[in-house]
DNA sequence: CGGTGAACGTA
DNA sequence: CGTACGTTCACCGA
């Protein structure tokens, strides 16, 4: 049975001849052609605005989404999934076994073409049925979803997921079916990301590459030139040398230790301090620096991920596999700071840039549910209320917060961190039971519910065997309660912008960890930044449920990503 | 050919 | 002041 306010949507498997889908609700079943599918989900998400469940957004919305549908809600059960069990490695089989409480270890494999296979008894299952006689979702899913005939089983088995995964999440945890949502509004996000891209003004971009790279290279002659000529700059301070290959971290040290600079490694917080000692090492940190942009940031990435209509694309991806973060490929979040000036509105529209102040201490405001803690968020300047109490000078009262958060190792912040351990005894206890679950191996939940398992290195040493690994998972769970309660945070922000700034023509077109980037008309910026402010407010207050923590956001209207910074 | 580590960009 | 990610390069071993 299909609940009246759920709706389901599957699709033929892409590249094997014109793809049909199915739309099932609870009154209706719609197969067809793709283009008669997509117009369906059209109306009715017009008509009712449904929680549409697939089994992934990358499968399901991406037809819908380049055709211009933007569903509003969506329960997607691989990031239910991910957030119910653990780790980023999902497929429907697993889901469904999870689901339904069946070991992991016997879901269905997809075949693999080898002719022994089939002695399976799962071979005899039903043809029609999504369900093997064991319980499990068949493996071999990808090819039976060629018949169309075979949707609209695939899409009941996802609701029927979906269900078991709401009913878990509810038990679970208060608040994580609201983090499935809007994990799921986060997912069908990407999908738009990738279809929108991030708006660059080539001219401009292609004038920063050229100040690395060189001017644009029309022959592979003229480009090995260019880069022997890069190389020259460096090598001609190591007369007799010519031949290091720059490119080989030994060679490179050993060049170093010929005049004198004798370093661990070369890496370049080690080489910084040598800058002014021999030129030789200034050359080098200017040619790492130029060579970064030459080959990853250059010409031919330019070709290769820049559209004709000067939109920069990569994948994105909901969330990484540790606490939650969305992660974007392409450079898409790491583009070098030199290259910023490069990402610019096109005419007749503005960007808008907001990023949240401070939100990892705001964070762990919310978590810990420190009240003394709680209270410091109320400026717009955390660390100024903290140093007061403290009685310290502000950049002390900020490196012993960041220290606690994070680190603790060097213990540059000494008498500072003491300070705050009696200040805020209920975050730092927070921060010090993450850090020992990490230290035991056991998983942790963050705050929104999503399970983070913290025994990454486990089959190389058992909890316990080795001091330094202990205290490396201690850190990472400490890290990740943090991070990734503030990824959560993030994404319902960047939900609940996309859904209140769509009416107005804006897209947003980065999200970065703490920051997000809105392409938006020019006549509609000033409203779009304002209702960004408003969603942050309206999406702080669901998240948080109550807790008297401020999030800020410095919001501003801009041309190009690089104005404005502060 | 695929996997690994160094290096470095971002938050 | 730690954690995480993606990309490129050279090297290693098969």
């Amino acid at each position: 049975m299909i609940p009246g306010d759920v709706a389901a949507v599957a699709l033929t498997p892409p590249g094997a001849g014109p793809r049909h889908g199915v739309l099932v609700t609870a009154d209706q079943v719609l197969l067809g052609p793709l283009d008669d599918l997509v117009e369906g989900v059209r109306r009715v998400e017009a008509a009712s605005s449904p929680r549409w469940v697939w089994w992934s957004a990358d499968e399901a919305a991406t037809p819908l989404v380049a055709a211009g549908v933007a569903p509003a809600r969506a329960w997607d059960v691989a990031e239910a999934h991910r957030l119910l069990h653990g780790g980023w490695h999902v497929t429907p089989g697993l889901a469904w076994a999870a689901a339904h409480g069946l070991a992991a270890h016997d879901v269905a494999a997809p075949p693999t073409g080898d002719l022994f296979e089939l002695v399976s008894d799962r071979a005899v299952a039903d043809p029609a049925s999504a369900v093997l006689p064991d319980g499990h979702l068949r493996g071999d899913h990808a090819e039976w979803l060629r018949d169309p005939g075979h949707l609209e089983a695939w899409a009941r088995a996802a609701v029927e997921t979906a269900h078991l995964q709401h009913d878990a999440a509810g038990r679970t945890s208060t608040r994580l079916v609201g983090t499935v949502h809007a994990e799921s509004a986060a997912a069908l996000l990407c999908v738009e990301l990738l279809r929108d891209g991030l708006p660059l003004d080539r001219a401009r971009t292609e004038e920063l590459v050229a100040d690395a790279a060189g001017p644009r290279p029309t022959t592979d002659a003229e480009e090995v030139a260019a880069r022997r000529g890069r190389d020259a700059l460096v090598l001609r301070h190591a007369p007799g040398r010519e031949a290091t290959d720059l490119r080989n971290p030994a060679q490179v040290k050993e060049l170093l230790a010929s005049v004198g600079v004798d370093v661990p490694n070369t890496r370049k917080w080690v080489l910084e301090p040598y800058r002014d000692v021999n030129p030789l090492v200034a050359a080098l940190l200017d040619w790492r620096r130029d060579e970064r942009i030459a080959t990853t940031y250059g010409y031919r990435w330019l070709d290769a991920h820049v559209g004709a209509d000067d939109r920069l694309r990569g994948r994105w991806t909901a969330c990484d596999g540790a606490a939650g973060r969305m992660t974007a490929e392409n450079g898409l979040h790491n583009l070098p700071a030199a290259l910023r000036p490069g990402v610019a509105a096109h005419p007749g529209f503005a960007l808008v840039r907001a990023d949240l102040g401070q939100i990892e201490p705001r964070v762990l405001a919310v978590v810990s549910a420190d009240a003394s803690f709680a209270a410091a968020t109320r400026a717009d300047d955390l660390y100024a209320p903290v140093a007061q109490r403290l009685g310290v000078e502000r950049p002390v009262a900020k490196v012993a917060v960041l220290a606690a958060m994070y680190g603790q190792r060097s213990g540059a912040a000494g008498e500072a961190l003491k300070g705050l351990e009696r200040a805020y005894p209920v975050a730092m206890a927070f921060l010090d039971r993450a850090y020992d679950a990490g230290r035991r191996g056991e998983p942790i939940r963050t705050w929104g519910g999503r399970l983070v398992p913290t025994g990454r290195f486990l089959a190389a040493s058992p909890p316990g065997t080795d001091p330094q690994l202990d205290a490396a998972r201690g850190r990472f769970a400490r890290n990740a309660i943090i991070q990734g309660a503030a990824a959560e945070l993030f994404k319902a922000w960047a939900a609940t912008v996309r859904a209140t700034t769509r009416d107005l023509g804006a897209q947003v077109v980065l999200c970065l960890h703490d920051e997000l980037l809105l392409h938006a008309p020019l006549e509609h910026a000033e409203e779009v930044a304002a209702r960004v402010d408003r969603a942050l407010d309206d999406a702080a207050r669901r998240w948080a449920q109550g807790a008297p923590v401020r999030f800020v956001s410095d919001t501003s209207v801009i041309a190009r990503w690089s104005d404005a910074k502060d």
